[in-house]
DNA sequence: CGCGATATTGACAACGCTCAACTCACGTGG
DNA sequence: CCACGTGAGTTGAGCGTTGTCAATATCGCG
């Protein structure tokens, strides 16, 4: 029996949270949930978006590949939160592809599903449309601050990013709670491995961040806050 | 007698193109149509934003000032297009300034007019989703060329990006229909008026481009989106 | 134990920003 | 009509930041 899914599995999420067992459970089955191996790729950039997806347990990236070969790490996913939604909602392509970066767990819908349970649970459309909203100011955050800040600037930036959305208090500062390597932290910076290894190990002889291998705790919160925003 | 707006100026405009001329009458009767002239500041970043806005004629661009006292042009909004719409329906800030760039003409609704307008005619709303998730797409791309480009590449992205969006075709070349400085556009592109000039100067030589005082003309298209996308 | 993935570190080069001086076009007002 | 001022653009020199190349070190897993 592995059907027994806890429908309170999308209490966190931002979409799902407001609506009451009942809704969830219906909401849950109508879609189909799935374990993921680490570094799984869900979906590909310029697959047609079919599939509407939430992450239940874990953490996905997602990723754009571009033409010469490089890599964007556009956001992560944690969670209770959506991707690939608004490309399926859109009948378009998926921009980028998703990969996750530790063990999780989703659920994904057909498109067509999820437009019925919108219509059934406006809550969903509602919740839906304000989390793009928020996230397309968040890009033309990005667009401004990739534009013109130095890359130290810009480390700082996606780590404080991190910091909120998967951020752990512990004793010795703030952990990011899943594993994410230098090179992923250049490809949210839009710099290389080799300038963020450095960057941290500056950081580290500050005592600012405490970092190891795939793993990072920021020791003085403040400090980094202040390099990635000075006033 | 200066009533006699012609609905037609809709029809042009993604979002209303759809609706009859009835509705396109009460539409434009629900807002406020006003001229502005050229360097008008429209709405600033931090403004609450309650009021939605779309242009008629004229050009209008998209500015989000950066703590360091430097700019970023997000976008350039043509006739037809909206803008200070997803801040308002959100109830949210606006994000960035507002700003004419030659002589316009615009339209605004308070945001709770609009929302009647919405529900009295979906296809607005329909079509305003829609614009916002193709803006989200674009912001994705912007964020992973920014990350990793260089800058000739960013530069040659920018002005095929203007090029599309307000390109004339002339006997020359295709020409941009507004007048630009090289300040923003390397406010566009993320770097220096400096090098937007060298950059200019050196395609001009090549004769991919034959630029003058706020005034483009990219005689190559086609040099200029290999030079913008290497294949 | 050995291999692949991850990270560190140094040397070097260059891209593009900063600073600075100058030119040019245009509109304004005397 | 010309003088002037301002905004826009050009161009050169210098240098710092950061990417590139390369070699080595570690960790963890099979």
């Amino acid at each position: 029996m592995s059907s027994a899914i806890d429908p309170d599995l999308l209490i966190g999420a931002d979409m799902f949270g407001q609506l009451d067992t009942d809704a969830r459970t219906a909401v849950l089955a109508a879609g189909t949930v799935r374990p993921l191996a680490q570094g799984r790729l869900i979906f590909s950039q310029g697959d047609p978006g079919v599939t509407c997806h939430s992450l239940l347990k874990g953490r996905v990236k997602i990723v754009q590949a571009r033409p010469d070969g490089a890599q964007s790490v556009i956001r992560f996913i944690g969670p209770g939160e959506m991707y690939g939604t608004v490309a399926a909602l859109m009948d378009r392509p998926f921009p980028a592809d998703a990969v996750t970066v530790v063990d999780s767990l989703e659920v994904y819908w057909p498109v067509g599903v999820m437009r019925q349970l919108m219509g059934r649970y406006p809550e969903i459309a509602m919740g839906s449309a304000a989390s793009a909203g928020t996230r397309l100011f968040e890009l033309q955050d990005r667009v401004g601050e990739l534009a013109g800040e130095k890359v130290e600037q810009r480390i700082a930036r996606a780590l404080t990013r991190l910091m909120r959305q998967a951020g752990r208090r512990t004793p010795q500062g703030i952990e990011i709670d899943f594993p994410i390597t230098r090179q992923e932290l250049a490809e949210m910076a839009g710099s290389t491995l080799h300038t963020v290894s450095r960057t941290l190990a500056a950081w580290d002889d500050r005592g600012v961040t405490s970092s190891s291998r795939r793993h990072i705790v920021v020791c003085k919160p403040h400090v980094l806050l202040e390099l990635a925003d000075p006033a």
